[in-house]
DNA sequence: GTGGTCTAGACCACT
DNA sequence: GTGGTCTAGACCACC
């Protein structure tokens, strides 16, 4: 069974980091369609948050196609990954190297520093690299 | 004068667009030590906001140092002054870091993709590179 | 639970003298870390101010690393790190010593009466000098 | 001719500067009752501020009998030097001793610290330890 | 004129 | 319930 780790006191939200890591997870092969996921009373006594938490979780990666709830059985790993159009996508991944280069910027670190702080974290995760996906 | 561009019905706060935009203008050179800023009253009206919004925002920007406010007569920028320790800016760079990676993992893109598109805006923004300061 | 005292009127604005006490509480320890604080609401109600006057010494005691806030939860003291830099802490020492010194000189205090003073004041507080951070 | 020091973009309001400035001169012996001062316009363009900003320095030194202006001939240093109630002088100490304790607590210096930077900054005044008064 | 503080009240996101 | 943001409008200190 999969249960995403969270940290609380963190400037992400809970539901954010449960909703990214069962995404990562999905994209990155670790769960297959069909694949149960825990309860959200489960997920909830296993993290320690509340069962609202889990829920608009669950809500969000259904909204997103990634899960589908089946009544009374449980929440499952949907068929088909969900697509966003390309230009979404890179909007989105634009979106969010800005923020990084305007925050690193007022740090007063230099480009290189940056790129190797990114490196690093990229390295250090899994699942990536195998999912890429053409625009 | 300088006058940001902000979009209302963002994501990104009002106050935090006006903060990053002038910050990237002084690191990246366009605005110098010395050179004066919009008065709070006057940037509100031209954003059409409401001044404590700009007020809020000159408050961050003197707290990281970026700006001097000087009563009576306006907000000027500041010679740069390192304000923050280097363990601090280290785990802000991190955070920064991580939140771009959960964000492109989430949209499944690639580490070499994700890389590619920081290189390219890093490479497009100024006064990077020479603004490195060691830990 | 932890309430500060301010008194309207004085000088000192009302968001100030919230931080100065919590942040003396936390030094002093008699809040320690993981310890609660009244929620925005219930302190200003129980000081009778607005709101955002708490929200914004909160918001002061957060960038300063004292607190943590969490959202939907409340506002918790934070372990202690050191978020300015080395010159910057040296910096704001300079100027409150100056200030002193204008003011004791102003009113006609000698060089040792002043001192006697305040070491008269720094040997009544308490968790002073264990916290000594080498610069 | 007395000319004060003002450094602009201080914390410390300039016509607050001229104010402690003076009367430091004046209890420092270094201007005698009788002595004349610049006049507001000449102090003005010495220092390059506003003219106000002197005006307002003058009235201030004036309503403490510091200085007494005789029309048509200009500004001179009071005969004899205003007296605070004991009470009050130490009352005034009290706070401004407290306040240094307060910010500097939160900074993170230690007692001895703290005492260090405030000998020093006594130690390069002038017009200092003469002065005395009993309360 | 300038920035700084405070109030009152609204809406939003998160738990 | 919690904190975060924004608006509208007031008063003050300073130049």
């Amino acid at each position: 069974m999969f249960f995403p780790r969270v940290t609380t006191g963190s400037d992400r939200p809970i539901y954010r980091q449960v909703v990214d890591q069962i995404r990562l997870a999905v994209v990155g092969g670790k769960l297959r369609p069909g694949d149960s996921l825990p309860s959200v009373r489960a997920m909830a006594e296993h993290l320690l948050v509340n069962p609202n938490t889990i829920a608009k979780a669950y809500a969000e990666l259904m909204r997103e196609g990634f899960v589908q709830a089946q009544q009374g059985k449980g929440v499952f790993v949907a068929d088909r990954r969900p697509v966003l159009s390309a230009a979404e996508r890179q909007r989105r991944l634009q979106a969010a190297v800005e923020q990084l280069a305007h925050e690193a910027a007022g740090l007063g670190f230099s480009s290189k520093q940056i790129q190797e702080a990114l490196a690093k974290k990229l390295g250090g995760m899994a699942g990536m690299g195998e999912t890429e996906q053409k625009p």
